[in-house]
DNA sequence: AACGCGACCTGCGAGC
DNA sequence: TGCTCGCAGGTCGCGT
């Protein structure tokens, strides 16, 4: 269930490999994983082959890799890049030739030698919500990508053009970010998965981050106080940083592993997942308040009924 | 603009 | 045992 964290794990892990190196050819196992490529298997691998590495960025959940043409000079005109998202289940995979085939694998790139580097970067994934594809990189005015990444160019890709950023991106902007948010009408967890708003909060860190800051899903966006949206901000920046720490343990792995982060999931989640289990904030005080799941946006929200109560005002 | 919903997928576990 | 069903998740696009 990779969001930000699992992702920029996995970005961290695979610039290393891959940049600098060229791609000398693409196999495509299953097209379903570039249907976003709507020009074709053929001209996905047209646009590969060949081309190199610049760099490895990221846009909230959105991974791509910026190349350079080297058959037409590093300047050619449109410029590029190799985009990857994980969707539910994606991994990218770093493999020797010989490693083999894994049982979902979609998508293989093999790269030309690298010093004690493994040839091929597979791209594998079992439900197919995730893909590649190749993008335009277009001209962004808000100084470039940003993520943890540096980034040498002031272009983004096109199709992550509309994702805003992330709470750990040193670019993001509360105030801007505040005064959008109060402009929606709507509640709090709906705008935190909206990554056109905040990027990089998925269903697990949103419940994550709203049981820390002590808030309810449904509060209303358009009267939230400052200081509650900004202890919302630091708590999905907390949340996030500790399953980033969590994840970083498995950095030297040849594998870039999207489960880098599982022990986090299994020992830190304090509400997403625990139906029934006591709230441990409310349980520290001596009350006891079981962990609710309610159907929320077709999918599970946990929230403590104590120390997240319901907006009173809110629409029901 | 906001929002709900279906589509896209597979694997797993519960229940019959 | 073998079947069906619900569920899990992120994103996009469409209808209201």
């Amino acid at each position: 269930m990779p969001e930000l964290p699992e992702v920029e794990v996995v970005r961290r892990g695979l610039v290393r490999w891959v940049r600098g190196r060229t791609i000398t050819s693409v196999d495509v196992l299953d097209p379903r994983s570039i249907r976003r490529h709507a020009l074709g298997t053929q001209d996905f691998v047209g646009n590969l082959e060949g081309a190199t590495v610049a760099d490895v960025v990221r846009r909230g959940k959105f991974l791509w890799m910026p190349l350079l043409d080297t058959t037409h000079g590093a300047a050619a005109p449109p410029p590029v890049a190799l985009m990857a998202h994980l969707g539910m289940s994606g991994q990218l995979l770093m493999q020797d030739t010989n490693a083999p085939d894994e049982k979902h694998l979609k998508v293989r790139l093999r790269l030309s030698p690298g010093d004690g580097m493994p040839e091929q970067l597979r791209f594998v994934d079992q439900r197919i919500f995730g893909g590649l594809f190749v993008t335009d990189m277009v001209p962004t005015d808000d100084g470039g990508p940003g993520g943890l990444a540096e980034s040498p160019l002031p272009l983004i890709a096109e199709e992550a053009s509309h994702i805003a950023r992330d709470p750990l991106d040193p670019a993001f902007s509360f105030e801007n970010f505040f005064s959008r948010l109060r402009k929606r009408k709507t509640g709090l967890k709906r705008a935190l998965l909206d990554q056109g708003l905040v990027s990089g909060i998925g269903n697990i860190y949103a419940d994550e981050a709203l049981w820390r800051a002590k808030l309810h899903y449904a509060k209303p966006t358009d009267k939230l106080r400052r200081a509650d949206a900004a202890g919302l901000v630091d708590c999905a920046r907390e949340v996030m940083l500790d399953a980033l720490a969590a994840g970083g343990t498995s950095f030297d792995s040849l594998y870039v592993n999207v489960n880098g982060a599982s022990g986090y999931f299994d020992r830190s989640l304090n509400a997403y997942g625990r139906e029934g289990q006591p709230c441990g904030r409310c349980a520290a005080v001596g009350i006891n308040s079981p962990i609710r799941r309610e159907q929320f946006m077709n999918r599970s929200s946990y929230t403590c009924p104590v120390c997240q109560p319901r907006p009173r005002n809110g629409r029901w």
